[in-house]
DNA sequence: TACTAGATCGGCT
DNA sequence: GCCGATCTAGTAG
């Protein structure tokens, strides 16, 4: 908790704000979680999707509140986790006030701290080779499982001491590559996806 | 490097 | 039943 306290952590105001404004504006922040035993597990996130109730059917939220989807609308500030093709866990942050049903998907993040407990999380050891360290969290899937995060995460407020972002930071509107989303089969036009230009833990091409 | 298929299961039609 | 906001191992070139 010394270590949450410490840290410049991003506020409800920041997560509050528009999908797409906290999806460009989370690049370059630190995903951070600690663990139980006090592992300190931090990254920089590089890639980021957003997602919207209104006019994006790729979204979860498109069609209304369910009971796997009930966290998007508990407000900006939560963590929506969910199951994908029977193996995974993708990670989302949820923006905007209550109802919006609005998040955005951490689909890249480069390791700063607590990496031998990620590669134990990934790849069942530590003392990683180059090409573990380089594919150890570069897409949405890796993600959860370096973080260890799943469905039991689901619903965890990010304004805590255990799961948190921290601020950095902005990165120059120049640095920052915009395209359409990967992995979807609607709304596949929406330029939603955003990332560090050059950096190598961004996933897909 | 480039493409293909297989693993595996909860949510929704 | 069907299919997905994925990843890996395998094969071919």
């Amino acid at each position: 908790m010394a270590i949450g306290t410490s840290l410049n952590k991003l506020t409800k105001e920041f997560y509050t704000q528009d999908v797409l404004t906290v999806a460009k504006e989370l690049l370059g922040k630190s995903f951070c979680k600690v663990n139980e035993d006090g592992t300190f597990l931090s990254g920089k996130i590089v890639e980021v999707e957003a997602y919207n109730k209104i006019n994006d059917e790729a979204a979860h939220s498109f069609k209304g509140v369910t009971k796997r989807n009930e966290v998007m609308f508990m407000g900006g500030g939560h963590l929506y986790i969910y199951f994908i093709y029977g193996m995974y866990f993708c990670a989302n942050v949820i923006t905007g006030y209550q109802d919006s049903g609005s998040a955005v998907l951490i689909r890249g993040i480069e390791p700063l701290t607590g990496i031998d407990a990620m590669g134990t999380n990934r790849f069942g050891h530590s003392d990683l080779s180059k090409k573990e360290f380089n594919n150890l969290t570069n897409g949405p899937g890796k993600i959860c499982l370096a973080y260890n995060l799943s469905k039991n995460n689901n619903g965890e407020n990010l304004l805590s001491d255990r799961i948190f972002i921290s601020d950095a930071q902005n990165i120059s509107s120049q640095k920052i590559v915009v395209t359409t989303r990967i992995g979807i089969k609607k709304s596949v036009e929406l330029p939603w996806r955003f990332f560090i230009k050059d950096n190598p833990f961004v996933s897909g091409k």
